[in-house]
Order: structure tokens, then sequence, then C-alpha cells
DNA sequence: ACCCATTTTTAAGAAAGCATAAAGTACCCT
DNA sequence: AGGGTACTTTATGCTTTCTTAAAAATGGGT
């Protein structure tokens, strides 16, 4: 599930170059040449982050910004040109998570990125729940019945997962995939025993029954 | 409770006047001739704003900004001569909260005035607590037990940072980003060891715990 | 009921993450 | 210039977490 990245930007050669660092980072990158169109494309809700141009042909960035601000809080960061500082202010003013001057160097675009993502994931501090657990995910706690349980990033990112797919059941390589990363390699267990560790300190603690097996295909959460 | 507003600006005819308009719109206000005296008066704690002229005796507005800025989040507002565009962006980047170019219409600089201590209105003027421990933002003040805590501007604003999302945890990237800026370069564990100096002064010194690691995490404050 | 594939459990070594002290650097003040 | 303060980096030991592997248990098909 890789982010999805609109870059509104009519240089083509600036663009072409940022969207090969992009693709190489991960990121899912798709293009605009122009104000309208990248506006339009902007506001389909396909995209996590829009990196969008002041200078541009039909409308302007800051136009397209206002616009797009009408119906969304997509987050936006601005490229403008070296001395239009009066861009930068106004920007940020009209509603961009950020700005970064061009020319920039990647590895500042990237940092950037990175923080604007995470800035709207927190946003969307989410509670999970199923029968009497609770899991806050912002604060990285998870209560039965009230009661605080610890536990380690995996076990928890594991939980979470499980948790996001309540209902539906996960085989082992697709958390492996989401918790573990993909690149991932050689045989392993690893699912398997923080599955133990989880019933340990949740089921088995709480005398009740969240995770259960599905022989031969996966695990699942299922509050009954 | 009039605003103050410090005018750091060594053409004394432009000071006059400028002083003039704004005592007319109801601001309290104070002038410095030159960088020295104006670094010393900005850093009273007396002033709500600094009008702040690039072109001084003594030091230069830049460099009093610079100096500024290792200690306090003063709004601060630069005059520029006319083409001295370097000036602008160096001065944004430096910290300042926005610039205006000599010579301005009055209208202007009244509109970024109203701008500039809104941005800190919303941005302050605020008390955050923690259990025992009582920040005052603006005062740059942090108590304990009503037991003042001498902490420097980086400790502050880590501080800051954690208390603003009391119980959210945050990863040491989000840290760095809101704490350090963006343009942090490599590795560093300057986090951790900001941590533990507020440890130090904070939960090892009284005897708590305010301050928890969460563990592949990040850092939360947690008042329990 | 028995067997085999699958899953669970256990345990121990490896690795990662963290806390801390201390050295190093930059910068200002006098 | 020298001392002081704030900040950053480096190094080290320790603790927790993660991984692996192998033994034990379980379940379902015949």
């Amino acid at each position: 599930m890789a982010e999805n990245i609109l870059l509104v930007e009519d240089e083509e050669k600036l663009a072409r170059m940022v969207e090969m660092e992009l693709r190489y980072e991960g990121y899912e990158v798709a293009k605009a040449f122009d104000g309208r169109s990248g506006l339009e494309q902007a506001l389909s809700g396909k995209y996590d982050l829009v990196l969008l141009d002041i200078m541009l042909p039909q409308l302007s960035g800051m136009e397209v910004l206002r616009r797009l601000r009408r119906e969304s809080d997509l987050p936006v960061i601005m490229l403008t040109a070296r001395d239009s500082v009066i861009d930068k202010v106004s920007g940020l003013d009209s509603g961009a998570d950020d700005y970064i001057t061009k020319p920039f160097a990647i590895e500042e675009l990237l940092a950037r990125i990175r923080a604007a993502l995470r800035k709207r994931s927190v946003r969307s501090g989410k509670i999970l729940t199923a029968g009497d657990l609770v899991m806050d995910v912002e604060r990285h706690q998870v209560t039965v019945k009230g009661q605080s349980v610890e536990l380690t990033k995996k076990e928890f990112d594991l939980l979470h997962q499980l948790l996001e797919n309540k209902g539906r059941v996960l085989t082992r390589e697709a958390l492996l995939d989401s918790v573990w990363g993909f690149d991932f390699v050689g045989e392993t267990n690893s699912v398997d025993v923080y599955i133990r560790f989880l019933r340990s300190k949740i089921d088995e603690a709480f005398g009740f029954k969240l995770i259960h097996t599905v022989r031969g295909v996966g695990y699942v959460i299922r509050e009954d």
C-alpha cells in the first residue's frame, strides 16, 4: 500500500527528475502539468499528498491550493522559486502544510513528505475495538476491560493489523508483509510465535477468545 | 492591555514616523537605534513584537534576529531595503515571521503586525500542564510544584512539543522535525540526550515519572 | 483410532534499542 | 584570548525484544 503522490509541476524536466526519485523511494507518483488538471486530479480522492508548484499555467498554484482547501484537507507541500518569498508566507497562510524553495535537495523534500504524511496519519487518531479490547493507536495503548495491557512494538503492530481487518482471515504471509515488511527473507514462524504472545497477554490473561486460528489459512479476530 | 512593540531602526526620521502611526493605532512603542541595544531590549521580555531593520549599526538586523532566536520565539517583522532579496530569504529562514520592504505603506505594515500578533496568540497564551508540572509558553517558564525549573531553549521546545501532544507517542523523527527542523542532517541521538536532560531536571529532581519511553516507537508524557 | 500436517509452546542466542557519561564543537560574553 | 553555556557526537554497557529452532500438542481425514 504505497502512498500516492500527485506532482503538479510544469517544468517537465524537473517533474521527471522528482518523479524518478519518489518512485525509487517506493511512492506511487502521478503528474499534472497545469493548475487546472492538477486541481481536478487532486480532488479525485486518489492521492495522499500533493506537491504543488506555485508558478503554473492555467491556474496558479496559490489558486489551486485555495480551491482545493474549500473541499479537502489533503496535505499539500508548495514548491516555490528561490526569491518569491512572498509566496512562502501567503502559501502557509492559505493552508499549505509546508513549502520548499527550488532548487531543493531531494533528501529535504523526502523528509518533508514523510513529515506531512505522518502529520496526516496522526490526525486520524483512531480507536479500534473488539469485544472488551480497546486499542488507541496514537497513544499506543491497549486496554481490556479498562485494564492496560503492555505490548511490545511487534505485538502491537500485529494486533493492530488484525484489528484493522477484524473478521477477515489474514494469512501468515499477509501479516508478514504488513507487520514485518515485504523484504522479509526465508522461512520463519515469527507470526505463530507472536500470535502466541498476544494470546497469552490477552486471551489467556482475561479468559476469553478473540484470536482464532483458521487451520490451513491464517488468523482472525472475531468478537463472539 | 495594549500590545508592546519594539522598533529597532536607526533612521530616526522613519522611526519617529512609524512610532507615531503605531501609537495612533493604540500600540505601546519603544525604540532602539542600534542592534546591540535592540537585542538587549528584545530579550527583556517586555515586548509582544519586534520591528527590526536589516541595516543597523553595531550589530546587523540579521545578527540580532539570529541571537534573539536562540532564546526566544518573539514575533519579528524585518524591515528591508528595496532590492535586498537575499535578506528577505535568509531572514525568513532564520526565523523572522514576516518582512516588509522599505518604503512601505503604513497600512501594509499595520496589516502585517496584526497578522503576526494573531499568529502568536493562536500559538500561545497558553498554559500546559502534566501532573505537578506547569508550562507557561509565553513566559517561557516551567515550574514543578511551584518551584521554577531552568530549561535551555532546546529543552524547553522539546518539553513543549511533548506537552502539546500529551498522551500521544511521538517518534524521534517527529520530534526532530518539530524541535530541530527539517534540515537536520545525518544520524543523531540528540533527542535521546535531551530526553535525558529533561528527565534529570524534572523526573529525577522531583521524584516522579512523566516522560515515558515506548520502546521501538518514541517518547510520551503520561501523568499517571 | 491413528497418522500426518499444522499449529502451539518453549527456550536460548542474536540483535536492536536505549540510557548514560563523557568528549567534542560552536558560539557568545567579557 | 579564555571561560562559560548550550548543543552535538561518540562510545559503551545494559535491557528488552526479536528470531530461530526444535519439541510438544492438536486436529481432521480416512
